[in-house]
DNA sequence: GATGAATGAGCTTTCATTCAT
DNA sequence: AATGAATGAAAGCTCATTCAT
């Protein structure tokens, strides 16, 4: 077994604690539950992170990052804003059947507990990456003409709550299809509620 | 004071959980706190709920009956759908306004905490009553021929994902202008993505 | 066995923590020790005493008071001020040698853990019953010109820097002869250096 | 940076254990506290002392035979008892300005916490070299017909149990004033009470 | 000698729930 | 119906000490 820098033990710490805070919640989730996932000891767990409210906000940081680069990619191929929306629902959907951890996390723990990130994450300092990405989609989609120019809010809302939404349903195994299923509908809806009117 | 009935003290224990649940979350709101915001002993909670998990799923249905209520009475209207569409986030963004409480437990409680709700509100047991709703709001506008026919999932998501993305935000306190100022242009967005094309 | 009240209770647990914490310290003696000892669950003992740092506060009053109570008793009774002196000797030797306790909290829990007393034990607040009469047996020994007219502090830690100071040897079984053997000497010491020049 | 030999770095631990303890306690210093502040890592510690109960013995020897050196200077001197009385108090205090965490070690973490020294320093072992040395000073003044002839406890407890009760009060900020202003009138005190009757 | 990650027992505290009254 | 003391399991976190490198 190769020694892992501590770096790598930090991943591997980050790894465990989304898979089980996105399956069970904050709460039911317990430092020696993740401890036992990584293989460590629990005084150990706290040499990486100094309590289990930090490492949620770290969490969440580091969701909003990964979602926000795969945000950019998208921002900066040249396609139509149309098809930039189809892209962002396809990553969104896809990132939800192979990671489901993330959007989960998101959903679940870091929209829901209020308390645990409230020091530290104010606004939306935490998902600032993530945030202005989407930001920088609309803003663009606008200046091409193709978006119809509104509130950030009323945009933003829009998209994210309806993916959200849909991932939900999607989790409570209540949709009858598979999520792939739903991506271009949405699409469209998506891109008819925004598009330049 | 007038001795209450069972019936009215369960009410005001619901009435005093929703807003701790909602304000503090399911985990940080203990039994205590909630005896003590009705005025009765620990003890006596437990005569009129048997566990901390069933006041939530009864607490759930409460809300789901009271929005589908809410709901049909726009729905029996003779109005458009795009009229329909706006009243019922009018009213939606009222509630969050005047009863937030309704609409936070919703988001935060019931969405966020499945461990609490998998036995006996499966699938969409305890929101029924206003899924339900919805469905028969949908149906109508199609039938009407003012609605684009299409899967009930992706609508539905699209609806209440954006109406509780929107609420969310506004829970954080990050959108600059009251809920009042996006019901127009909200429910134009949903119209728009929504509407026979 | 009868039930007790709920101050009877809180007399027992006073009871047991005073001994544990004088006889092993404040940091080495738990919770669960003291509920051990007084044949109760930890998780009511905290229906009592809401912290471990809260009882410690409320012993080194309890202390004060019983001491304070002790040392008025001598202050009222129509004898010299060298009698009084002998008698305060006398009093706390005895309590050393029968409610050992008491003493050694004040000594080696009070005067130790600065960290636990001073939130809420600034200066001499907590110890004020005790400090209080101490003062009043000096000034009334200048008064009645027994005593040499002298700065408080210099005579109170005089006397109980040396009572003290004995109580510690003996605690630590470093004396051969029993306190009761010195207690003549001493207020001869005492007197010698408080009297009248 | 010169390198250290093992003795010099075991002082730089002395000292820097010495600050931390009598400031935060010594169950609230941490190992990596002290290894903090003296620069080393946890481990490297343990190379220079076996546990922290036996740094903690260390140290009070250590004081002992400081407090035990400066006292014999004094009793070197050409000087009556009632000169030197005043010396030691002088030094004493002076000490309690100047290095007050050698004092602060003795009275709050040497006599308080009884449980880290009862292995090792049975009745004064370690602080043999102070005890003799004060020992000393009365048997020279009784030899020199200048004390009162009693026993040693009686005269030990009343000189240090003053000594560390006037200090104790100016670690807690109560004294109204410097430790030097005090010097006097408890000098007085103390010939006062031991001197030849 | 030097490092610091790793261990694991143990601490204080909390809380849903019960039950004698 | 009503009370609230009592239970006890379990949580988050700490820290002296060890040990592979």
């Amino acid at each position: 077994m190769a020694k892992l820098t501590k770096q790598e033990r930090r991943t591997t710490i980050i790894s465990a604690a989304l898979k089980l805070f996105s399956e069970k919640g904050f709460y039911i989730t317990t430092i020696p539950d993740i401890a036992k996932k990584v293989g460590m000891s629990v005084g150990n767990f706290y040499n990486y992170f100094t309590s289990k409210d930090i490492l949620a906000k770290e969490l969440i940081i580091y969701i909003s990052e990964y979602l926000g680069k795969r945000i950019r990619e998208i921002n900066d191929k040249d396609i139509s804003t149309e098809k930039k929306i189809y892209e962002i629902v396809s990553m969104y959907f896809n990132m939800a059947e192979e990671r489901p951890e993330m959007i989960e996390y998101f959903l679940r723990v870091y929209l829901s507990n209020r308390e645990v990130f409230e020091d530290g994450c104010e606004g939306m300092i935490c998902v600032s990456a993530f945030v202005t990405e989407m930001m920088m989609f609309f803003d663009n989609g606008v200046e091409r003409d193709e978006l119809h120019n509104q509130d950030f809010f009323s945009a933003f809302g829009l998209f994210m709550g309806y993916l959200g939404g849909m991932v939900f349903l999607f989790g409570e195994k209540i949709l009858p299809e598979p999520l792939e299923w739903y991506k271009e509908s949405i699409s469209q809806n998506i891109y008819n509620a925004l598009k330049k009117r």
